[in-house]
DNA sequence: AGATGTTTGCAACAAATAAATCATTTAAAT
DNA sequence: ATTTAAATGATTTATTTGTTGCAAACATCT
């Protein structure tokens, strides 16, 4: 499916050697081959957020005569591809054959895929929809998931961190994790993620905090869930998988879409708090800015 | 490979009560479909034996707006077929085309699902049991993810704790994060997730441990990531979504199915470790027991 | 700090494009 | 054979495209 892949791997090989505008074009270009061949240079360059000009300047320090070759080589690479089907279903035969260690990973990964589409039925999207307008309402949210469900929880909270939102990680050194529920109040909202095996200090604390009038909203894995009873907004997420564990894919999955949603609820506030926030960080080196460094 | 299946029915349908001219267009747009959406219009008419006007006027028999219409219909058809099967699922989310809050939700999870149904392509698939059989390799496994990879890496650690591996996890309060690697050995392995924008510390660490002989083996975004620079082995996992963010559900994806990968290399010794970090907690009164547990 | 060489954004340009318009041809019907 | 309507071709027009030139911003090195 790439471009005659000798362009691909001269992008990636020069990719080193790129201004900052430069790599952002070109990843664009590595990752959206398809946009390439099929939209003009300025819709490529809209895209990959950079100017028109500096697309025709990706083609030529590649060391093509112009942008319209950097187009045509992806045209070529995707009229390949359309008929290559057949060759991609035989590649796939052919793996297929060795019953090995790869099976199991396509399986994981199809299953997985298939429970996130189903998280797009309609009472799904409705339990969703209800769950990001009440945490929508709140004043603060606490979010609270331990053990298993600390990596949703810390990754629910980081989002909104970014977002500006009055965000508490109920979590910490020392098992001190549960004392920013000091201050809550009946306008806070506790956003809970615990699946089986439940936690008994995830319920324990938001036990507490439903007694001292926090709404609870929840995502876990059941109807029958000790979450389900504390809670005014539950939302359900499979993790079954055909592993040892239980997955935490889709509980994720649907925290991203959480965020998203409320994201979008005031779009123009996103926007500030995440320019906000990207400043923040850049003063602070936070992140490799240039180019990766060489050894 | 059809466009759009309907207008190609609808062109064949119709084929009889064309013109001569519109018929001679009409027969080279359903023989060739890849240059309908990859080249110009009058290149297609030149292709075609037509008059350009020719081409404007099938468009509009077809009750289309205007040629562009027609060749963005093709080119859709092209972006789907060239990423295999995981067009099924992008089919279904085309169709929506009302924007309501739960449309969000639902645009985003399905788009989720066809980015793991895409995991399962043959090169990733030989890239994940390189990166299993890296890490099974190693006699320790020191797990990096800063900023919003800690999720991804926190769970991988979490899981292969469970496992009775010895998986150290490098993070810290007070900055202390990277004080594990005092020990680290060439005989240890690294296993590093970081997405753009990558976080300093991450690079530096993983630099660091590396200098030390420490295998390098990372999840990242990207060939160009500067991970790829460092590492022996690396997984390449999709990060867009139509959101705000970056998305990290493939990546928690492909750690969950990582780990299933190690424990499946030795089933016994997995189920002792999990029969043993039963016991363990449920001495400590980790999990409500009001439940039924999990087997 | 000051000078130098890149990198980047902007605006202007010529070429090419799709669509609209008009003129000519063709075919059928009276 | 003449009229009429449709089909085709040629021409024009308003956009859009890829490219280039230039000045401001930037980093780099004495």
């Amino acid at each position: 499916m790439q471009p005659s892949d000798s362009l691909r791997e001269q992008i990636i090989a020069q990719y080193d050697a790129m201004s900052a505008q430069l790599q952002q074009a070109a990843r664009y270009v590595l990752e959206h081959p398809e946009e390439v061949a099929l939209v003009s240079m300025r819709e490529v360059a809209r895209l990959a957020g950079v100017q028109p000009a500096t697309m025709t300047r990706l083609a030529k320090f590649l060391g093509l005569p112009g942008y319209d070759e950097l187009r045509a080589q992806h045209a070529a690479a995707l009229r390949q591809g359309s008929d290559g089907f057949a060759a991609k279903v035989r590649q796939r035969v052919d793996e297929g054959s060795e019953r090995g260690v790869s099976d199991t990973a396509s399986h994981m990964l199809q299953g997985l895929s298939a429970q996130l589409a189903k998280l797009c039925e309609p009472d799904s999207l409705r339990r969703l929809e209800a769950t990001a307008t009440r945490l929508r309402s709140a004043r603060k949210v606490y979010v609270l998931g331990l053990r298993s469900s600390h990596a949703v929880a810390w990754h629910f909270h980081y989002v909104m961190t970014l977002l500006g939102e009055r965000s508490v990680h109920l979590d910490g050194p020392g098992g001190t994790g549960g004392d920013a529920l000091i201050r809550a109040t009946p306008e806070d909202v506790m956003l809970v993620i615990s699946i089986k095996p439940y936690a008994t200090g995830t319920l324990e604390l938001a036990q507490l905090a439903k007694d001292k009038g926090v709404g609870i909203v929840s995502i876990t894995d059941s109807e029958v869930s000790p979450l389900v009873a504390l809670s005014e907004q539950t939302f359900f997420c499979p993790t079954e998988s055909d592993s040892f564990f239980h997955t935490l894919t889709p509980a994720l999955a649907v925290s991203e879409v959480l965020c998203s949603l409320l994201a979008e609820f005031d779009r123009s506030k996103t926007l500030e708090a995440l320019q906000q926030a990207d400043e923040h960080l850049s003063h602070l080196n936070t992140y490799s800015t240039a180019i990766p460094r060489r050894d």
